[in-house]
DNA sequence: AAACATCTTGACCAGATGGTCAAACCAAAT
DNA sequence: ATTTGGTTTGACCATCTGGTCAAGATGTTT
């Protein structure tokens, strides 16, 4: 079933609402508000809060997870691999979303943690190809494990907390977001420098 | 005015609360559960869900803030500052709230950024700091924003997206946590490393 | 013991909230 | 024109929520 125009409205306006007051916070009147059309018809369309929460939860875990696997081809020339990855994780992570789901991860673990396991396969594939570097001599002899969280919080932090972020750097939100697209540059190159011999 | 133990226990159960579900999604029959006291005793102390909350977010951004500044005694070994930094950090960060600050500020920023900037004054201390040992050749040539970034993120991200990183890891619980005390040492390490000449 | 100030609470209220439903609407098929 | 199927909605409901208040408890001063 393709999903209809309305249904489209419907989870946009859901994914913003959703985002900024999470589950507990959100309305239905306020999603509906915001699609155009009446409480009654969103629930024609999802039954109930919790079905719709669960339809926009297991789109941003289906946009995210796959995404935090691109090491699958073997190169061995690494650091154009870095580069392009960081970019492409600072890109989606910037449509907001790791927020909203760490927090609602930190709400209810056992009802999403369940949900977000499902979509991951084998062990990740970053580690594993650090490893296949690390044998080769090519990249510094350490536990590629820090280097994991290291990727992940230079990419994710700056867009899940850009206002304290901008606070300690003395900007605006307009001078922030200007800042922030040079950084996925500089974020690059300090990665390649943690993996450097 | 010294807070009493009634209201000490109304401010730690409020925390849990809100940590957990933000000022959208605490009631205050549960905050006055977890404190063990009824709601109309809360409301007697505190007059209004948001006079609660207000305070709640003030004493985080009273406890917060200031840490991110103790770069102020000027000695040129900059390596242990670093290390020592990064613990502090960590420590604070790791009893939560980081991720309640970021979503309340995505939530109602309008009310809660000047809340914050109140605390901040002058330029960031680490930022002229490393500027310092800049023009003295000790650190490696380059814009310092960058690694302010990157430290605040590699201090702040584990400990606000635990579920998901841990994921990525493929642990659980405890062994993340384990993890995550020697992540300490390495993240410093790996921060020494972007600095160094 | 009486007067006083400070806490504590059950009962209550007005407004909000998720969800339901019968009636109306509308486009396509007959 | 009528039927048929999916879609839309105003009105409604039971329950929940932040907040109030009068009455009582508790402790301190005189």
């Amino acid at each position: 079933m393709e999903p209809t125009d309305t249904e489209k409205r419907i989870l946009k306006a859901a994914m913003l609402v959703f985002e900024r007051d999470g589950f507990l916070g959100a309305r239905m009147q306020v999603i509906a508000d915001e699609a155009g059309i009446s409480k009654a018809s969103l629930h024609y369309y999802f039954r109930t809060k919790e079905k719709l929460f669960d339809r926009i939860f297991d789109d941003y875990t289906a946009s995210i997870i796959p995404l935090l696997s691109t090491w699958e081809d073997g190169t061995d020339d690494w650091q154009p691999k870095v580069k392009h990855f960081v970019k492409e994780l600072m890109r989606v992570f910037s449509e907001s979303s790791l927020l909203f789901m760490a927090q609602e991860l930190h709400r209810d673990p056992k009802k999403l943690e369940p949900r977000m396991a499902k979509r991951r396969t084998g062990p990740n594939p970053f580690l594993t190809y650090y490893e296949s570097l690390r044998a080769k001599g090519l990249v510094r002899d350490t536990d590629p494990r820090p280097l994991l969280v290291a990727m992940q919080s230079l990419c994710a932090y700056p867009s899940m907390n850009p206002k304290m972020l901008a606070g300690s750097l003395r900007m605006n939100a307009k001078e922030y977001d200007a800042f922030i697209t040079s950084y996925a540059d500089d974020a690059a190159d300090l990665l390649v420098r943690m993996m450097q011999k």
